[in-house]
DNA sequence: CTTTTACTACATTAATCATTGAACTGCACC
DNA sequence: GGTGCAGTTCAATGATTAATGTAGTAAAAG
């Protein structure tokens, strides 16, 4: 697959560690788990993570040290807390030494990971630079600042999901990129549903992007996936 | 320290190069060299600086080329070009093309330091209270100061939330905001409560801003957010 | 020529958005 | 401490727009 984010996870109750980890696992993350401080620091030190789920209350060295040097070694990494209920102070001292989100147990795991989803993506958008950026292929302009899409300076409207996969294949001009990979990025899916969404799609930028002009961008390569140019 | 500020440096000539970055460094500024225009680039979308000091000619890319870029990408960065003596109409140029001020070498360096001292400053004042800013959109003006909204020159009562949010989208004109960033800078939530709150929120301000006019200034991207004319 | 793969019109289902009114919250005032 | 009020939030509804699945047709591969 594309693009697994790697994630480090620092909790010393036993079960919750594999619960978590498990869950993670399931939804292609890639989990490195620690059950203390001290144990946490090497893992750091030695990989690097897209993101830490970080305990407060920890045998070895506390999540609040971590979380500060952790911050101090990277700037941008995204550290959420794990606190306990009443640890309210601690949740204040966390935002201050650097962390950028905080659950407070017991949470509903599905709320974790959607928080985790917001913060992974706004780096992942910062590295890219995205949000002033223009693609410009051929008279086809995607500006995804207005999240709009000219073709020969004629504005085209888009839907979310026709705008997704557009901007894939153009960010991606002239490399054939499979459905598979659509799925993932798009439709944020590990696995074939078995019908023809994308076929479907594919058409209806066609019919708004190509129909009505000569030059055609959208390419099939069949058996692969789908091109650009 | 309270407060360093960083500096970019783009100067070809490496032996001023270095001696700039060290009396800067001396007085407790943090600098990045850059000797070539594309290096300058670079660092520039990477970090984040308070000040630039461009020279005009460059190898790579000229001086005054990244003077119209790092504008476009920064409004508020104050830009201090180092031109050669002769080079007084790139001077203009330069003015035309967002730079803040300039020194003619050969400088003297207390020179140089003073009016990055107050240009620097002029920025911090800026930022810390911005309590002059008008934000102006059409014929609907913001002012900061008083937290008071008029159109058309009539002055039209917002809440607290009614005011964040309209403030927001009216920094960002132009720009889709999406609801994820609302619920971020107006609300302070990373995490969507599966409320409408934002939905009704928008309709607010609609009835106050733009249903009793005729030009609507707040727009709907489906599936993506909203943003101003 | 047969099989696989892809295309597209159409119908169905789902998601998103706008609006309204009701409920909740904190605070000033009695 | 109760009452009223403004600000905020929530829930229900209907309208609009988007996403999905089916099925028959077309195109490409072998």
């Amino acid at each position: 697959m594309e693009h697994q984010h790697s994630i480090l996870l620092v909790e010393d109750e036993i079960k919750l560690n594999k619960i978590i980890k498990d869950e993670l696992t399931a939804i292609n993350y890639k989990v490195d788990a620690a059950f203390d401080g001290l144990n946490a620091e090497v893992l750091f030190n030695k990989n690097k993570y897209n993101l830490v789920l970080l305990d407060i209350s920890l045998p070895g060295k506390s999540g609040l040290e971590l979380c500060k040097i952790f911050r101090e070694k990277n700037k941008k990494m995204p550290i959420i807390m794990l606190t306990a209920f009443g640890e309210i102070q601690d949740k204040v001292d966390a935002f201050n030494l650097g962390a950028d989100d905080y659950m407070v147990k017991p949470f509903h795991f599905e709320e974790l990971f959607a928080r985790m989803k917001v913060l992974l993506k706004r780096v992942d958008e910062k590295n890219n630079g995205d949000s002033e950026k223009i693609i410009i292929v051929d008279d086809l302009e995607i500006h995804h600042k207005t999240k709009s899409v000219f073709r020969a300076g004629i504005e085209i409207p888009l839907t979310a999901k026709e705008y997704a996969l557009l901007k894939l294949l153009c960010e991606n001009r002239g490399k054939v990129i499979s459905k598979q990979e659509i799925l993932e990025k798009v439709w944020d899916l590990t696995f074939d549903t078995g019908t023809n969404t994308i076929e479907v799609y594919i058409s209806f930028l066609r019919n708004k992007i190509d129909k009505p002009y000569e030059e055609k961008l959208i390419y099939t390569k069949s058996g692969f996936g789908y091109f650009i140019k």
